[in-house]
DNA sequence: TTGTGTTTTACGACCTCC
DNA sequence: GGAGGTCGTAAAACACAA
């Protein structure tokens, strides 16, 4: 396993449009909440590698010069600009690059998916721009193959899985897999201690390993959507009949979140959106924000009274007593 | 391992708005 | 009247110190 990967060249865009995936697995923009409320953070990663097709889910821009996103495809070459424009619909460009590239939030999200097309790969287009060669989303297939990479320890590990659909036709669509690096440490765990030797492996031990990997790798990608069931269900409670709470998935989480950073409130539209893309129900998405509306409030209560704490302190720093300030009524008079 | 405090789902009670 | 809001709380899940 390779760690010694040059310097990663990491480019933060503040004003990155988010592009939401929905159940279908189709990429699309958020269209009803203002462009101002969609500003994310994303880090580009690469690093020199192997010459790979790379395929880049875009929104492609005709009507304005706004510039999110820049990829240098190789040290000696220019950059490859890609311009996503929120509101209009997704395609699939693709470049010829020596790199191989990640998008990852610098929440450790990954936002935006970049595959290398299995061999023989499509004839590039002919320029990064060359809306000729734009496939819309609906006609976008994922690859047979894909590679996954993680970053740990500020080194980039060459993760090597590379997992077949189960069923042979390729012709039929294989959704988009979602892949998060917010998801169980056991995951990244496991992953880094796969070898690549195993899946090229002749011997019939190593390569049945492999084929376990993949198998857990592909369970894990359906956990995603489906929470864990209660350990113990609570018998003749009031709540939900045959479970007291369930444990949304990271990726459910993570979603979750991400909607809530757009938006305190989920409008009916999203709501359904979000219901059918997370497969949870529309009632637990509305309680879900409710909660954590609460949670909103108990932190920002929180963060009011250690600042008023300080405050308190700042103001009494010349006085030899602090006059009682940890009393509750103090507070609430100071307050 | 265990005790304890915190966080996460889920709900009931009650309120407002349309 | 129904939908969805807050508030308070139950209980599972989780984190973590001892």
């Amino acid at each position: 396993m390779n760690t010694n990967y040059p310097s990663i060249i990491s480019v933060d865009h503040e004003s990155n449009p988010r592009l939401y995936e929905t159940s279908y697995n189709n990429y699309s923009p958020y269209t009803d909440y203002t462009t101002a409320s969609k500003l994310e953070a994303f880090d580009y990663n690469y690093w020199p590698g192997t010459p790979t097709t790379h395929n880049i889910l875009t929104i492609p821009s005709t009507t304005t010069n706004q510039i999110i996103d820049q990829i240098q495809i190789s040290p000696s070459t220019n950059q490859t600009i890609e311009t996503l424009v929120p509101g209009s619909t997704v395609h699939l460009s693709q470049i010829n690059s020596t790199a191989t590239i990640s998008a990852t939030h610098h929440h450790h999200h990954i936002h935006q998916h970049l595959y290398p097309v299995p061999p023989p790969p499509p004839p590039p287009p002919s320029s990064s721009n060359d809306s000729s060669n734009w496939l819309t989303s609906t006609e976008y297939q994922s690859p047979n193959n894909y590679r996954h990479y993680t970053y740990t320890n500020n080194n980039f590990y060459d993760q090597p899985q590379w997992t077949t659909p189960a069923s042979s036709s390729s012709s039929s669509l294989v959704p988009i897999k979602f892949e998060s690096s917010y998801s169980p440490s056991s995951y990244f765990e496991s992953s880094h201690n796969i070898e690549q030797s195993l899946c090229d492996s002749k011997e019939e031990s190593s390569y049945s390993k492999c084929q376990e990997q993949q198998q857990q790798q592909s369970n894990w990608f359906k956990s995603q959507l489906t929470p864990t069931p209660p350990k113990n269900p609570a018998n003749g409670k009031t709540r939900t009949r045959d479970k007291y709470r369930i444990v949304y998935t990271d990726r459910q989480r993570y979603e979750l979140e991400n909607e809530f950073t757009l938006s305190k409130y989920i409008s009916i539209p999203r709501k359904a959106a979000l219901s059918s893309a997370l497969a949870l129900s529309e009632r637990q998405i509305k309680i879900w924000f409710q909660n954590r509306r609460a949670k909103e409030r108990k932190l920002s209560k929180k963060r009011q009274e250690i600042c008023s704490r300080q405050l308190n302190n700042s103001t009494d720093a010349d006085s030899p007593s602090d006059g009682g300030f940890e009393s509750p009524t103090y507070y609430q008079n100071y307050v």
